[in-house]
Parts: structure tokens; C-alpha cells; sequence
DNA sequence: TTGAAAGCGGTACCAA
DNA sequence: TTGGTACCGCTTTCAA
């Protein structure tokens, strides 16, 4: 690590003084404000600032006391990042987006504040940071992330309401960045259905809000039924999906045994197949002759005993997701544009080794 | 998510207003200023800032600007993080660390704000939070983290010294919370030597500068080989460990496949061990049939058929050194205790079955 | 084009 | 114990 010398406790007046005006006059220099200040002296006053080592970053506080006089904004080179408190198997998930922010962030020289929400999380719950407007925007990925209370509590600290991006969820009354999240259960399901499935499980429980990603992939799953003409309501098999994964996969591995015309499993996410395929292979069944698995997101693989990923799953544009929605923000602050927009960003089907014909077909 | 009514723009001088004194005197009522100010009046006014709502965090430019004045310190409530820019196989690791502090952070209402750093980052390349001194302290894990420089860096944005504290890596000159390295090589390579081990490969450069995890690491190797009164220089072995780690595995597999006494593999981390077993199986070696392979920090399972995880390593409390690293931090900050202390904690041998004894033994 | 001065919302000193 | 007041460093209005 590098280190360079600037000195903090050079301030205006001390340039001022230096260069025989006032304060006020440094203030506009600095800040390039032509209208009102002679070329010339700009030249001395910034030439004076390098040399004495001014860092205007440094009295940030006083700067944004002084303008709160005119209830105009500043910009903090901050962005909030609100992540759901998560120790599960998905961690790879978050880490990829958190990561993909901050590479686009830190050559702005953006700072990325991060807090854990959930549910019943209260404003007075944050950071102290959140709750003194330092941050200039919020980032979330969480289903329960309410732009316009989150608005309303920034617009009770700061006079400025400070826009919102929500990651993964498509959330009214602020941009998104999504994955086409229908797109990807039609994939799956109609990758099953080619292969010669009919009855297939799934884990979209019914009562399901419209626009929640698995209401739209469940529409997925039923678009694909209904392109060949068949009613998805006859075939598709709603399995549990409760908070305790370990428990859900072992009630699932009972559910696909006792109902043996189930062949094929569209799981909520990668590790639970993954899970999914171990459990049955310590029940006899094999994984795909006696039955078919497909993941969700592609984040973690289930290997073979060559080391090779067997998933068949869909894969979202995590990366991508976090680098636009950092995109996103930074062009909310800096250009000061406001309209809300939604990215659908494309996935990808990627077909391995966890899915074949199902038994009957094949003899 | 919920939201509750408080309003920012009350100040000192509206309280003041409302019960007929002026703001200096509502200033010190309400820091609790017993020394100064009748408790009766306290009460009346603590009274009034509730019920107009004041909010104390809000004005905290103002407070920061007026403490500059006697050169004194003020909590940000924001605790800076410095993690490595990696988007490799150990992103578990980080976000496991990343979770775990501010699992104890934010019940104190303190935030964290994030920055990658590589070995030649500067400070000007650091989001210019970090450079307004508006944060309370770093936590950071890397390797290259400097606190001397660190430290100056800061000094010279803010007057106070902000302290730091190192997960992961023993770092003189600030506080550190790190895992018993040596401790955790030495556990492996004895495990490997009763098993009845003797060539072993390992992936410690000889240039490895003392106090690094791997010079601790490589020190217990070593000590499990003294231990039975054995040369460590005749049996291990030192493999490659480059920056492209799908070419390393490749390459260590071809030197073990051409240098049959060696029996063990000591991997660097445990998703090193999970591909070189993929990889080995593939060049029809067996895991632990016809080699032994130990990985290490336990946060990548290597699965067998059944979905079990099979891998031999030793557990870094890692959730743990995020926790103590938090505590520390957060006792620096609101204690002002500014004594340098090494927290070591434990870690523990997870016997699998990637492990036994060789095969020569064995017939 | 520049200077002088009035804030922004606190803290802290000195009198009373 | 309280009031009055002088700052902290910057922005901005009003005069010159």
C-alpha cells in the first residue's frame, strides 16, 4: 500500500491569505465557478491550493452544513447497500453481487455502506450513516425492500429523497435490475417437458404475490405446458419448501418415492438440488436414470465423481446484475436523472448431465 | 419493512425556543451535562426534543465542525472494511468474515463500509469516505495491509489515530484476531504421518516471509515431522502454486502421477483439494485409495456419490474471527482503549475420508 | 470581478 | 446553573 502526503487542515482561508483574497473568492475558484471570477486568478488560487496541499474531500462536514442553508444537495460518494442477513448456502449469491457492485463503485471512489434488512426491519434499526443522509442512494436485494417507506424515512433525515435500485426483485416505485426470472423457469421446464416429463415437481407455493420472481417463473413452468398443449394444472406437483432446507430435502426425497409417476424436480435453487441428488443416492435412486433434477441460478455445481459439474440449471447474470445496478445509481447521482427504469437482463439454460428421458420412455 | 415519524430539521434553537433557554444550555441538557445544568431543566427539555422529534444523529455535520475546534474526537459509528478484490474460489471465506462483523455491528448501530485493496492500492484510490475521516477504525484482511501507512494515511485526514485491527493475518503494529496456523499445519501433517505418510506435497514457497500464515503453517509441518524424529527436508515436497489455479492442479497432478513415493497432498485451501481430486479421478487415480489429499479452512466440501462431504481439513473459526474482530474494534472505539492485542483462536482437525493409509502399507 | 458578512447547527468558554 | 457569544469551514448574497 501506497502512500501519498496531503494536509487536511489546509483550509480555504489559509489559501485565501496566501494569495492575498478572501475566502469567498477561494471557495468559487476552486470550484471553477467562471461567471464569477477572473481566469487569472483561478490559475493562482488552484496553483496555491496544490502547493499548500488542499484536499477539499476534507471538510466535507462544513461544506455540507453550508449548503444545507439552501436545502440543495450534496453528494456523499456513498451508496447504501441493503442485503437480507443470510448464513445459508447461498452466500456465493450475494457475494457475487456485493463484489460486482464495489468494482464499479471504487473507481469513482464511491464508498459502499452495507447493513443487514429483513422483514421487520425498522429505520431505527440501520446505521446511524443511513439515518444522517450521508449516503447518496440505496442499493437493495431483498423481497421485503419497500422503496417508498425506505423513501419516506430517507425524506425524514435528509430534505433530498435519495433514489433506490432494487437487485433481483422488481419492485414498484424504484428502478430494477433483473433476470428474466419467467424466462428462466420456461427454459427448465420446457427442457423437461422435450425430454418426455409430464409430471415434474416445483416449490412456487400458491399464494405466491404477482411480480415476486417465483410467480413469474411458475408462469414460465406453465408457458411451457401450455406450448404443447398440455394443462400444467394436471401434471405440476407443488412440493414444501419450509425455512429448514435439511428437513424439506429429506420430505422431498419421500414425496418422489412414494409418488413414482413424479420424474423430473424443478428445485429452488442450485444447493438444494445438489442436496437433492446426495439424499437419493443414499435412498437407491439414481441421479438422472431414476429421476431428473434442474437447479436455479448456477452459483454452486454438484459434482461427480470426476470432479464435473452435473447440474443442469439456469444461469443469472449476477455480475451483470450488481455492475448495472451500481451503473444505475452512479447515473442517478451524478446526472441527477430520476426516472425509475427496470433492466431485464437475459439467462441461460445450461444443460448437463442431471437430466435424461425419463425411465419409462427410455426401455 | 417499517417506518416511524421522527423529524430531522428540528435544532437546538426550536427546543430552545419552546422551553424559553437558549441552545446552549438545551446542547448540554440534552449530552446529560449533570455537572452544568439542573435536572429539573433536563427533564423539561429531554421532554420537549421528544415530542417535537428531534433527532440527534441528524445534525452531524454540525457537531463533527463545532468538535473540530478542540481537536476533538467524535464517533461516526462506521467501521471501515478492507477485503481483497477476489472473485475465486474462496469468496465463501470473505463473506463469512463480512457477515460475522456485521452480525455484531449492526446492534450497535454501526455501519460498514467496504473497499477492495490490492497490494499497491493507495490511499488515493480509497473511497473518499475513508479520506474524511468518517470512520471510527479498519478492519481489513489481506495480507498487504499496512497499518503504519494506514494509519498516517488517516492522520493526515483526520487529527486522531483511528485504530485498526487485522483478521486473518498477525500484523505488527495493530491489533489482530487470527486462527492458530501453525497449529492447523501441524495437525494436518501429523494426521497424515500416523496414518504412515512420509513424502508428502505441499504449496509453501520457500521465500515465505515469517509471521505469514503460511510460514506458521509450513512451521507445523515441520513439527509433526520432528516430532517422530524425522528430517522434514527428505519428504516434503514443494508443488507449484501460481496464480491460474486451474493449471496448477493440472500440473500437480502430473507431478504426482510421475513421482510415485509421494503419498499425501497437503492442499492450500480446500477448493485447491476438491478440483485436485475431480481431476486425479479423472486420470483414474482414487481418493484416498491411491493418495491421501487434505485441504484446508473447511468452507468447500468435496462430495462423494452420496452427497457426503468427504474431504479431510482442519476448521478455521472464521464466523468467530469476525466476531472478536468487531468486539475489538467496537471496544477501541467506545472505550478508547488503544492497547495492541493478538487474539488467537482455535482450530480443529475434521477427519474425513479423503485420508488413509498409504497403499504400500496397506497389503 | 472581488470583498464583506451572514448564516448552516452545533460546542464551549466566560460572565453573570 | 444559565445566558451570551465566539467559533468550526464552507457557501452565498449583497455591495462595492
Amino acid at each position: 500500500m501506497v502512500f501519498k502526503e496531503t494536509n487536511s487542515s489546509v483550509t480555504l482561508q489559509e489559501i485565501a491569505s496566501h494569495c492575498g483574497v478572501t475566502k469567498g473568492t477561494v471557495s468559487r475558484a476552486l470550484r471553477g465557478d467562471l461567471a464569477h471570477v477572473g481566469p487569472e486568478t483561478i490559475k493562482r488560487i488552484k496553483t496555491a491550493a496544490r502547493e499548500l496541499g488542499y484536499n477539499p474531500g476534507s471538510n466535507h462536514d462544513a461544506r455540507r452544513l453550508a449548503l444545507r442553508k439552501g436545502n440543495r444537495p450534496i453528494i456523499n460518494n456513498t451508496i447504501g447497500l441493503l442485503l437480507p442477513r443470510k448464513y445459508g448456502y447461498d452466500c456465493n449469491y450475494y457475494m457475487i453481487l456485493f463484489n460486482s457492485i464495489l468494482e464499479m463503485l471504487m473507481p469513482k471512489h464511491f464508498g459502499l455502506l452495507v447493513a443487514h434488512i429483513c422483514h421487520d426491519t425498522r429505520a431505527e434499526d440501520l446505521p446511524y450513516a443511513f439515518r444522517r443522509d450521508e449516503i447518496d442512494g440505496f442499493i437493495a436485494c431483498d423481497e421485503n425492500f419497500h422503496p417508498y417507506i425506505m423513501g419516506e424515512m430517507i425524506k425524514s433525515y435528509s430534505s433530498v429523497k435519495r433514489p433506490a435500485v432494487s437487485m433481483i426483485y422488481r419492485i414498484p416505485g424504484c428502478s430494477s435490475v433483473v433476470p428474466d426470472h419467467q424466462m428462466a423457469g420456461y427454459l427448465l421446464a420446457r427442457h423437461l417437458l422435450s425430454l418426455g416429463h409430464r409430471h415434474i415437481m416445483h416449490f412456487i407455493p400458491s399464494n405466491t404475490p404477482p411480480y415476486h420472481p417465483h410467480a413469474l417463473r411458475m408462469a414460465g413452468y406453465r408457458q411451457a405446458y401450455y406450448e404443447i398443449h398440455l394443462n400444467p394444472d394436471s401434471y405440476l406437483q407443488c412440493g414444501l419448501l419450509e425455512n429448514d432446507a435439511y428437513s424439506d430435502v429429506a420430505n422431498t426425497v419421500r414425496t418422489l418415492i412414494r409418488r413414482s409417476e413424479i420424474t423430473a424436480v424443478l428445485a429452488p435453487y442450485d444447493n438444494y438440488a445438489v442436496r437433492l441428488i446426495g439424499l437419493l443416492a443414499q435412498c437407491g435412486k439414481r441421479v438422472p436414470e431414476d429421476i431428473s433434477i434442474v437447479g436455479m441460478d448456477d452459483t454452486d455445481p454438484a459434482q461427480n465423481e470426476h470432479g464435473e459439474n452435473i447440474l443442469t440449471t439456469v444461469q443469472m447474470p449476477l455480475r451483470e446484475i450488481g455492475r448495472q445496478a451500481a451503473e444505475l445509481m452512479l447515473h442517478k447521482v451524478l446526472e441527477k436523472e430520476s426516472e425509475d427504469i427496470t433492466i431485464m437482463l437475459p439467462v441461460e439454460l445450461m444443460e448437463r448431465a442431471s437430466t435424461c428421458p425419463p425411465r419409462q420412455l427410455k426401455g
